[in-house]
DNA sequence: AATGACCTCAACCGCAGAACC
DNA sequence: AGGTTCTGCGGTTGAGGTCAT
């Protein structure tokens, strides 16, 4: 499963590495600390690159590194790691002992990214009368809709318009979050969210759904009381529903 | 048994920022 | 202050393994 062995033009040796070859890294490494790497291949006997080396031991040498299958628990805080830093690897590995970012990026991209796509897919398919075909379209001319309004009344010129992302993986989860948002109000009876009105309080902006729902981006919830929010929470709750 | 499609994951690549001279 | 080198990061690649036909 390792790329085939390869010495290249300039005699730098590439591909998998042999037990020599760690043995070698790995007592160069535990003498002399984790540092130099441009320097070390030389030092070490290796006819490998800086790069490979730091590589291999912060990827397959270094102690206390887990290996094998991710527990529920594990999976549980890269999910929750990935949705506050995004694709951030370092910084959620540092959360995980024993994992590298080069491991939990591969275990994102092979397993959980696919779970997730699984989940949204099912969470849809029983009722898909719910899921509005046109709410990409709906979504930008709101989206129009909206910096329209801006530009009138706060001034904000055209280079700051927003855009929809609908597709990209960055913005799935927010997609789905919003997707689901919109269905959870039409279940709750209470209308179409894209027909409610967004209404003027004075010179303050306030954004009142039926008089009685108010939406909360942070955690995806209709809560039954009015909300009249500042114009940086409008600007807050429309972008992350975007 | 053969073979092709898909999956996995170690390793590579290119870039950005930090550190050094 | 400016150029060069080093380090670290995220995205991508590709060879071997596994599964389905």
């Amino acid at each position: 499963m390792v790329r085939a062995p390869i010495v290249d033009k300039d005699g730098v040796k590439r591909g998998a590495w042999s037990s020599e070859e760690d043995d070698k890294l790995m007592g160069y490494v535990q003498k002399h600390g984790p540092r130099k790497w441009r320097q070390l291949p030389s030092l070490a006997g290796l006819a490998r690159c800086g790069k490979s080396c730091r590589l291999r031991w912060l990827n397959y040498l270094r102690p206390g590194l887990k290996k094998g299958n991710y527990t529920d628990e594990e999976n549980d805080l890269i999910y929750k790691l990935h949705e506050m830093h995004g694709n951030r690897w370092s910084m959620v590995a540092t959360k995980l002992s024993g994992r590298t970012d080069n491991e939990i990026k591969n275990h994102w991209n092979a397993h959980l990214k696919k779970q997730i796509e699984r989940k949204s897919e099912s969470s849809t398919q029983p009722k898909p009368k719910k899921l509005r075909p046109n709410i990409a379209s709906d979504l930008e001319a709101k989206t129009e809709e909206f910096t329209g309004y801006c530009s009138t009344k706060f001034g904000i010129v055209e280079s700051s318009s927003l855009s929809v992302q609908t597709s990209s993986s960055s913005s799935d989860a927010n997609f789905g979050r919003l997707n689901w948002a919109v269905e959870e109000y039409d279940r709750s009876g209470y209308g179409d969210l894209w027909n409610e009105p967004f209404m003027w309080d004075g010179d303050d902006v306030s954004y009142v759904l039926d008089g009685s729902m108010q939406f909360s981006a942070d955690n995806g919830m209709f809560s039954p009381q009015v909300h009249e929010t500042t114009y940086d929470d409008y600007i807050d709750l429309f972008c992350s529903l975007l």
